[in-house]
DNA sequence: TCCGGCATCCAAACCGCTTTGGATTTAACT
DNA sequence: AGTTAAATCCAAAGCGGTTTGGATGCCGGA
């Protein structure tokens, strides 16, 4: 309105600051909080005398701003409590910066506390790089569904697969979609065509297997997890492998495959501890499962790492530690958490450039030696 | 163009029916997969030869639409795969259909089982009611800020509040950011001004330390959980609530207050049970350290529910299963699932009317009798 | 002096949906 | 028959950002 822009500008501006410091700044500070609210990029301009063109570029670190502009914007931005809304954001660059994660409700039951880990070990990468969480509780039968929308709604630029199982589709489903993916585990038969993150499942329990043996065991039971999962057939597998090698077969009446609760543990070693030929051993596929067993060796009068040995498999939950200079449990142990870091990054890789080749990360399990192993008794 | 608008439209519909039916049906599903994927409103419109303004309606359910463009509305959505894009809707209508949970890293380790259970009762009722549940893990020092976040760039219509601490303040900045929050527990001294969703713990722990002084037990020990939450805080004094009716002290000598682990209530047990006046009876704040003082009574040789008594609170996590006929631990039992659910719909509640009372929902624990409680010794 | 090139900045289009404020047609009522 | 009200439908204006396609001013080189 005056000719004189410039001068008008500057001092408004110093009316400002001087208007917030002194009135917001102090016992009103909540008032400033619920008008930063507000404060979108039109007004921010306005109040800047810039367009919302120069004002975005400055704050999104374009090269066409000079310096002083960027600063000023910064610095007023700052001042206003100024925020893009991730709507407007999502909606313009047409990217939900967000990651979805499905769970189907009765999956969820089982993967509990390690879906969990899993879940904060993604979710500090995603913060990190600025990305969103999103997930999913579905019934069962909405899984489908559920990526659909995600896909079509663009609720979310790419999914975790979690828990594929032995005869998995889920990951057909998302490349008709179009929908980026990384797997937490594998998908047998799509292992060049997908990108993910697992342990050495097999290796794992071939090695645990061997331990035992090598401790003179040769009747070793194994609780595993469910076995229409993937990575139970894989521990079995090596179970069995290892028992192989050295000429011995694996006996059914000692194997058992559930949910990895306490009382599958617990229920499932008493009844094998009081059979005609107990176990000398078991290989576990969890801690909470394994604490379950080592209750029934406790309550058949026996001596964990004594009488009878346990190895389980540790995904290093937190709020189950088997540290310490000599962990309770003999242990296969590999963190969950880093896996979902790490898959996590994978997939903000791949949104980033979807024409990527698939890759895959392959994590080593420890084989840790605890309080749990020791040799088979009257040897 | 055509005069014939009537007809014309008519016969390009049912081409398109037999176009999609005949062609993309069968074995190119997947490219109307992706074909789908770019349809959106206007597009659904245009072939509708409606406006965007009454297919919208049409499909929100607005009542300014005969039947049966509707109808007609209906199908073709359903036909083209046409899904609204979520971003352009909450763009739209200002709400981000989104609720947050922010989690610091180090609070959730502790809650780590107990907090995926709320998440998965929470979820349930999100997906119900068309919500997404976003969770933010972040840094401790970051959470102010990820919630300044959330307010600001519009993320979420509201948030979950976890675990508050004795000193809890959370609830004063989501007032001055006007985001619309319950809490999960309650916050002492804003009980009447917060909406929450508790269970009574003190309530709890009084009734199951008079069960245990019932049986005779003097010497209880108490294993809570960090005390400067203000949960563990409300079961210590139930704790000494209970003991103080009956003119009995609390000794700190047997009180423990900690993250609770599994070792945590075995190295904790064991050493008392091992120093010159040991305790009876164990009150103990969590399932999975319940386990660990299980674990350590086995190890002195002792038998839980004979020797020493133990009552656990039960959050009914769902791989900790301690039901059945005769639970294995006694318990104060509260499923976290459910209140979860419960949470979630209050929240929505505020969410649709902002302008609602605080309210809140009381859950009772019950206490259940298991395995692990008898007579103290040689009474 | 004239021109091309660079550094800055801006107006306007666009993302895909909801919603306001009519316009048009049809049915109903004096 | 004339007027109203109800039923339908639509054009256009947002929501709050990003991005395209210039405009403007200033500089050095020919």
């Amino acid at each position: 309105m005056s000719p004189h822009f410039g001068l008008v500008k500057r001092t408004t501006r110093e009316l400002m600051l001087h208007f917030n410091n002194s009135l917001f700044g102090g016992r009103f500070q909540s008032v400033l909080g619920i008008m930063s609210k507000g404060v979108n990029l039109r007004e921010l301009s306005n109040r800047l005398k810039l367009s919302q063109t120069t004002v975005s570029r400055a704050l999104n670190g374009y090269p066409e701003v000079s310096a002083e502009t960027r600063k000023r914007v910064a610095e007023m931005a700052e001042e206003l409590g100024y925020a893009p809304n991730s709507q407007a954001r999502r909606l313009a660059t047409g990217r939900s910066m967000a990651i979805g994660h499905v769970i189907p409700r009765s999956i969820h039951e089982m993967m509990n506390p390690i879906f969990l880990e899993f879940i904060a070990g993604a979710g500090e990468t995603y913060s990190k790089h600025g990305y969103d969480m999103i997930i999913s509780v579905v019934e069962d039968d909405h899984e489908e569904d559920a990526y659909r929308q995600i896909a079509t709604r663009k609720k979310a630029d790419g999914v975790i697969v979690h828990g594929p199982a032995a005869d998995e589709h889920r990951h057909k489903l998302l490349k008709e979609i179009n929908l980026p993916f990384v797997v937490h585990g594998r998908i047998p038969g799509a292992e060049s065509e997908t990108t993910w993150v697992d342990m050495n499942n097999r290796r794992a329990f071939e090695r645990a297997t061997n331990l035992l043996l090598d401790l003179g065991h040769k009747r070793i039971a194994l609780l595993n997890g469910l076995e229409h999962m993937d990575f139970a057939r894989r521990r079995r597998k090596g179970f069995e492998d290892a028992l192989a090698e050295r000429g011995l077969a694996a006996d059914t009446a000692i194997m058992r495959s559930s949910d990895m609760t306490e009382p599958y543990g617990c229920d499932n070693a008493m009844e094998m501890l009081k059979s005609d030929s107990p176990p000398t051993a078991f290989l576990v596929s969890s801690m909470i499962s394994a604490i379950g067993v080592a209750r029934a060796i406790g309550q058949c009068g026996l001596e964990t790492g004594k009488d009878v040995s346990i190895i389980t498999h540790d995904d290093a939950l937190s709020f189950l530690p088997n540290s310490g200079e000599v962990p309770i449990f003999t242990c296969t142990r590999s963190s969950v958490r880093y896996a979902g870091q790490r898959a996590a990054e994978l997939l903000l890789d791949i949104v980033a450039s979807p024409q990527r080749e698939p890759s895959s990360l392959h994590l080593d399990a420890e084989l840790i030696i605890g309080q749990s192993t020791g040799p088979v008794p009257g040897r």
